[in-house]
DNA sequence: TTGACTCAGTTCTGTTTTGGAACCTATCTA
DNA sequence: TAGATAGGTTCCAAAACAGAACTGAGTCAA
């Protein structure tokens, strides 16, 4: 396995490597999805340089998680929209959030929290097997190697 | 914010990605995992170079996400291996999972395969709201700045 | 109609990180 | 004694990154 060739990966969190693998892809993905869509906001609140930043909205771009879009013209001006793609992964950092709140502890505050749309209360995410219906953990699951 | 206080923010996908946010790490973690926690093994595994492992090692390490276990003495060798923290992050492995197998579509197959322990049927996993047992997606969630 | 300002980048330079290969150390085996 | 094994460390060159300056289209206000 190199580098270069996680794009072909058949291992799934390799390829999720390949588009996520670095410091900052994910922190943009995030802002994206809380909102903020222009380049010089992200590149504010973040403090990316704007070279790296130009970049990585490229690649995400490429991979289909974001979509840039006018939002003015007279100058042309474009804001970076999450795909379909993208807003399916807000699961996975559901996911991650609660396994950082876990384990890796602070006295700050969340500054985003994920709201259930119809009741408006905070989601407390958990990940379930849709075929038994019973919580995946650590001890729950049997790791092998696949033989189709 | 910058990368090197990424430990310290508030967001938890921020402080995920101070440990995780790189091209490797993530791939380690799965590899000791799947029960592959020789230095060696690894190295040959994922061809990254030998430096940037023993990096890796020590900051997951550090972490707290591997523990290193002698296997033998004369010489004393050692085992990397996940701790607890490290296992709670499989759920989190899963949903990414999920998530590459929907919009990261490839012809090869899975190296490796989560089964229900119980069942040893392949889990499919979602993310669901332990509050309202529905499940978790871009379009059952809000997501709005935390105001505590 | 000149000058300042906004936004979204690109370009430049110097530092940090990474890749690739070689080397080191302790021990076991032929 | 020579070679193999395992787990690193050291060196150099290449790539990625940070920080700052610059560009360019257009607006606005004086």
């Amino acid at each position: 396995m190199k580098w270069t060739d996680l794009p072909n990966e058949g291992c799934s969190v390799a390829r999720t490597m390949s588009v996520l693998g670095d410091r900052w892809t994910l922190l943009i993905l995030r802002d994206t999805l809380f909102g903020i869509r222009r380049f010089d906001d992200i590149q504010k609140r973040l403090g990316i340089t704007r070279h790296v930043l130009s970049d990585r909205l490229k690649r995400l771009e490429a991979h289909g998680l974001l979509e840039r879009k006018p939002y003015q013209q007279r100058p042309l001006r474009h804001e970076y929209h999450p795909t379909q793609s993208a807003k399916d992964f807000v699961p996975v950092m559901q996911a991650m959030t609660g396994w950082a709140q876990a384990h890796l502890p602070t006295d700050k505050p969340e500054p985003y929290r994920f709201l259930d749309r119809e009741t408006r209360q905070p989601t407390a995410p958990k990940v379930i097997d849709t075929n038994t219906g019973t919580e995946i953990t650590s001890t729950s699951i049997w790791v092998e190697a696949n033989r189709d």
